[in-house]
DNA sequence: CGCACTATACTTAGTAC
DNA sequence: TGTACTAAGTATAGTGC
């Protein structure tokens, strides 16, 4: 219940990490998707992680090379 | 103070959606850099927008390229 | 315009199952 | 391990300067 301030630094624990790491990405790409809708900008986000097969990708595989077409 | 609850929908007034844009694009790249502290993971983001000449990228312009170098 | 303030909405760490 | 719960910590809308 969030009883501890968050200390900002690499979390040891295995499961407990992954489970931060799981919570936290659906957080920001919530956030992602909520800066893009209010302000009606692009932006995009790429996490990769050992927990899952393919890196997470906001808002899709193609808007991400879209938004990279025009960064490079 | 947060009087409202957020709509998610884009925001008309032009500089009411820019003071929006740039407090939570603060917000996001903190929660981008925290989720790669704690977790210790890749990750990388690009927000494009028409009040600032160049994009803001988190890490940095170097890291995304790796990032983004990885992705493709 | 941009920064500081602050009440309130939102996120999330730890827990139980 | 994943989901649900909830207290407590964090982010932020609206405001004044």
């Amino acid at each position: 219940m969030t009883r501890k301030k968050v200390k900002l630094a690499f979390i040891v624990n295995d499961s407990a990490r992954k489970a931060t790491f799981k919570k936290r990405k659906k957080g920001l790409l919530k956030k992602v998707d909520e800066l893009s809708t209010l302000c009606g900008i692009d932006a995009c986000a790429i996490i990769y992680s050992p927990y899952d097969p393919q890196p997470e990708v906001w808002p899709s595989p193609l808007g991400v090379q879209q938004v990279l077409s025009k960064f490079r």
